[in-house]
DNA sequence: CTAAATGTTCTAGCTGCTAGAGGTTCAAGT
DNA sequence: ACTTGAACCTCTAGCAGCTAGAACATTTAG
């Protein structure tokens, strides 16, 4: 029987961390001392690993309450699993474009930028253009 | 004058952001009506354009705020304003490579996926197995 | 002069944790 | 048996950067 801070060193995992996960129910609520102090088996660590790890891969908390879910009942179509990795995979795909395109503008603005003082600071001179603009929805949340 | 919907229109903000970047203190107090509605002018066209443009290149509040100060002070080294997009382009180029490394495993977890049900779904097993993780800390904030 | 559109303030919520206060329990050493 | 100190407990609030809603006031066009 493990604490919560073992639980929490065997898959990289702050205590706090673990407790908000069982908070929001992607942990199961686990047994008590007497005294009331938290102990885990085998299969917390396990289902931890499994969040830690999809957590790594970028995927959002509730893709992962699905995938859990897919993963508690072994009868069920695989189709789901890979079509929330699919997701997943589109997720940062975009997100890469979106990076790419930043960098590409962050390059430009510096790679022009003389050294003078800021009256003709090229970066500020960029920013504060607004007609070279990238398209104008959301490159926020990149 | 514009009210603060027209002038969210101009920039492509939304009227809410405006009224929190005043409070936040990255927009000035407006003038206003006697009724007590704001009013803008052609500066704070500017600065919100100013604003939104370097949010759209990723750019945090914090920077922003540096940034819209050594525009205000057009005597002051440009080397500051440099220094700042350098280190936005770093964090870029640290996400982008994070993203990358990410793409590769959902690709992989992907391509095997064969699509029986998720007793043997390829998606979950590797989710499950721990030994092929990625280096351990944070990939997660990509 | 009325009605609709837009404005106002205030509060709470989103994601995914993280940190701190103030108190309790556990395990090891003496 | 007793003490100490590390690790645990709950609860609340905070981070970024907005976003949404309630409940009400103002503005403007017909």
């Amino acid at each position: 029987m493990l604490t919560i801070g073992s639980l929490g060193k065997k898959t990289g995992t702050k205590v706090q961390t673990v407790r908000y996960y069982e908070q929001i129910g992607l942990m199961p609520e686990p047994g008590r001392t007497e005294g009331g102090q938290r102990r885990y088996g085998d299969a917390e660590v396990d289902r931890l690993s499994f969040i830690r790890h999809a957590r790594q891969l970028g995927f959002p908390l509730e893709a992962i309450r699905e995938l859990l879910d897919l993963s508690d009942n072994p009868d069920r179509s695989c189709h789901e699993a890979d079509s929330i990795a699919r997701r997943q995979l589109k997720q940062v795909e975009l997100r890469m474009d979106r990076l790419k395109a930043l960098r590409t503008e962050l390059k430009r603005m510096i790679h022009e930028c003389s050294g003078g003082n800021t009256a003709d600071c090229k970066v500020l001179e960029v920013l504060r253009d607004h007609s070279e603009c990238l398209t104008d929805h959301d490159a926020i949340g990149a």
